[in-house]
DNA sequence: TACAATTATATTGTATAAAATCTAAACTGA
DNA sequence: TCAGTTTAGATTTTATACAATATAATTGTA
């Protein structure tokens, strides 16, 4: 057998699953805020840039209009943002932040160090894992 | 601004974005054996294991039968592996791989290797990552 | 031995993801 | 200036994922 082809020899497996299992403990604590993860990477963007062309935002979080357009929608109906086609370039759509969406970001305020609490990484280790993923991400 | 609700701040970011990336590169190298990724585990799973309970394929994948049910029932009707209830306890179902299941093994030999060479990072850097990952795991 | 609790899988509903295709707007060069 | 190209989003299709629920088989126990 190509030991090579063992999942316990594979990097990737364990960084697949890893962020499947790190997305999953986010879930109880954004249902609260009524976000799923991907909804929050979003607000994350939302909260610094507060308005911001569906383009970049794929940028920023490597996801296409196929999941952003779909997603962004739901996020304005419930009032998180607002989507509006940019005057000097009809094919642009920004997305601007709404003061309920601002309101999210004091909720939100404690997620991070909640998170922290759960995993079981030293800081330097975290340091370390944070600058890997960072190399590994040039790649692309 | 919240510096801790910064995209560039986080370490769940990078985990979620490279983890995505990484299957993403796996696509075309996969798509002439007619595997996604998650089937790819799944027969790395029965290569290694040549037959094994949903549950327990489960456990290896972190991955529940909402998931696992409906992808070994394509797998199967592909003719990759067959599902067959225990006869001990017909709770349990068994997948098993079939001849065709075995053939893709050789045709898989060369894909780490092709994806080790898409990635960026030095062998000692991979081991760390690798480490990491491991231990971050052991939290769940 | 009934019967409550547990277990393994299946099903349903919701939310991503990404590839492929489509559409409208903007750009570009002869 | 206008046909061809590029660009930004939207749509469609296919494939995960996971929570919640359902169901059938098995187990534990009074």
């Amino acid at each position: 057998m190509n030991q090579m082809l063992k999942l316990e020899n594979q990097l990737c497996f364990p960084l697949y699953a890893c962020a499947k299992e790190v997305v999953r403990r986010y879930t109880p604590l954004l249902e609260p805020l009524g976000l799923t993860y991907t909804q929050y990477i979003a607000m994350m963007v939302m909260w610094e840039h507060k308005s911001i062309s569906i383009k970049d935002m794929g940028k920023l979080l490597y996801l296409d209009s196929g999941t952003l357009t779909p997603m962004l929608k739901k996020m304005e109906s419930a009032g998180l943002i607002c989507r509006k086609r940019s005057e000097d370039d009809e094919r642009i759509v920004m997305v601007s932040i709404t003061e309920r969406g601002e309101e999210l970001h004091n909720k939100a305020a404690e997620i991070p160090s909640k998170m922290a609490g759960c995993l079981t990484l030293e800081s330097d280790e975290a340091m370390q894992l944070y600058m890997l993923l960072h190399k590994l991400m040039k790649t692309f």
